[in-house]
RNA sequence: GCGCCCGUAGCUCAGUUGGAUAGAGCACCGGCCUUCUAAGCCGGUGGUCGCAGGUUCGAGUCCUGCCGGGCGCGCCA
């Protein structure tokens, strides 16, 4: 509809003639009137030519109206406010949107206008060690939303998931499990207060439990002996490293290793079947661990040496960020030899180049915004184009209960499951609140 | 201190990319039952769009400077 008032003023505008001295290029901006006093579709192309004519914006809009084309869409044209052009439509031409609607059935609105990109959208990508929160809600219902807008403009849309299966997160948690189940074996201790202490922890153990009985259990006076002291007395990161340290010692690579995969298979398995019941799924889980094991975060490296991006400052390995607008310059290989997470971001980053993706789009959280320009930095070192990247951050979610606000986060220990949330105020009116608000400002 | 984002009704937020008289929900005020969800329906009050300039036919929207708030500034993830 509006791109056929656009053509009928474009005629118009030709129309006119040389003497008005109006320029040819322009296409006429039409847009839906808000009041219906004003008709149904409104143009201020006389206002915006009507200095380049010479004229007022009034005299202007008089003489395109008079010279639009014989049409059966427009009834009425009116002149209005300072220079508004008002069009009332014919019910039949209203009318004709409904038949389209019936015509298309589900096919109505979509497009092939946004020219057919392939486009890698990831969201969630919530650390596999816990429960999803009320903000991974956020970023569910809105990257889900975003793909389904994206596919209906005509792209070829992948939905991903990055999940961080590697590093000490994971070791954390592979150790959590282990403790909890220990604890079912009959063994008394003070759980680490760096470790995930949550309840939902507990049925994992059980089931490890059910899957290979006590051949893991250990006593608690050798596990506990001798470590340097959680805090309060003591420092809780060194505490539970060294707690790390003293289960692979005792469980062994093979141990450590049945605990991990069980622990990391289980709470994917309860995140997954969490956002699927919300309505939002994954054509891929991508694993951080195969893209290190495959060695192809060395590889990323190698080709940023290669091409001049990375030098050894300290010990360290360092990415020329600020080559590519960055403040300052990143390390991605520490000088204890350990790569950097901004490293194995690299290397997702140009492998999902390397899959074929024109486009890769980001759902993060808003207190990431410092990493986009490295990341990007990443990109066009590596030879690709820096429009390929993009970013949505989401802001924090804010819950209310009763006209006060949840606290939430880590340092209360008080957070908000997603599964909670949904349980209380149901499935749609949770999704539907989500998206309802600006997400991304 | 530097960088990014935000500031719209008492509260939570929209505002169609610069258009005509700035909206919704909740709260508040008034009216409507009293045999099924009044947990509802109808109406109303409420605004210096943070402040001050600027850009132009026109600014909540764009630009600049202040004020206030959030986040980020690690060889953490």
């Amino acid at each position: 509809m509006k791109t056929q008032i656009q053509q009928l003023l474009a005629a118009a505008l030709e129309a006119l003639g040389p003497e008005w001295s109006v320029p040819d290029t322009v296409t006429p901006e039409v847009d839906r009137t808000k009041d219906p006093a004003h008709g149904d579709f409104a143009t201020n192309i006389a206002l915006r030519l009507a200095k380049a004519a010479g004229r007022k914006p009034r005299e202007l809009a008089e003489a395109i109206v008079a010279h639009i084309p014989a049409n059966d869409l427009i009834v009425r044209s009116e002149i209005a406010g300072a220079g508004f052009i008002n069009f009332f439509l014919a019910s039949t031409a209203q009318h004709s949107v409904l038949l389209s609607i019936v015509e298309s059935g589900a096919a109505y609105g979509r497009s092939a206008s946004a020219g057919g990109k392939s486009v890698n959208v990831e969201f969630v990508s919530a650390n596999p060690t816990g429960p999803l929160h009320v903000g991974h809600g956020r970023h569910a219902a809105y990257g889900a939303s975003l793909a389904n807008l994206l596919e209906a403009v005509g792209h070829r849309v992948h939905r991903e998931y990055y999940i961080n299966d590697a590093g000490r997160q994971m070791e954390i948690l592979t150790t959590s499990v282990w403790l909890r189940y220990l604890e079912l074996g009959g063994e008394t201790f003070a759980f680490p207060s760096n470790g995930y202490r949550g309840d939902y922890l507990k049925p994992i153990a059980v089931d490890l439990r059910a899957k290979i009985g006590d051949t893991l259990q250990r006593p608690a006076s050798a596990v506990f002996s001798g470590l340097t002291p959680d805090a309060p007395v003591g420092n809780e990161d060194e505490h539970v490293d060294a707690l790390i340290a003293r289960a692979k010692q005792l469980l062994g690579d093979s141990g450590f290793g049945q605990i991990y995969e069980h622990a990391l298979g289980q709470m994917l398995a309860v995140i997954r079947t969490d956002l699927a019941e919300f309505g939002v799924t994954f054509d891929q889980w991508f694993s951080e661990r195969a893209l290190t094991e495959s060695g192809e975060v060395e590889r990323a490296l190698e080709a940023l040496k290669a091409s001049g991006n990375l030098y050894l400052k300290d010990g360290a390995w360092w990415f020329r960020s600020t080559a590519f607008g960055d403040e300052k310059d990143r390390v991605v290989v520490r000088e204890n030899g350990q790569k950097t997470y901004f490293a194995s971001d690299i290397a997702y980053a140009t492998n999902k180049r390397k899959r074929g993706f024109d486009h890769l789009l980001y759902v993060w959280g808003a207190d990431h915004h410092g990493y986009i320009t490295r990341l990007r930095a990443s990109l066009e070192a590596a030879g690709e184009p820096a429009d390929c990247f993009e970013v949505r951050l989401i802001q924090f979610v804010a819950l209310y209960r009763g006209g006060q606000q949840i606290a939430m986060g880590k340092r209360s220990g008080e957070f908000v499951t997603l599964r909670d949330l949904r349980n209380e105020v149901g499935n749609d009116a949770t999704r539907f609140f989500y998206v309802m608000r600006g997400n991304d400002q």
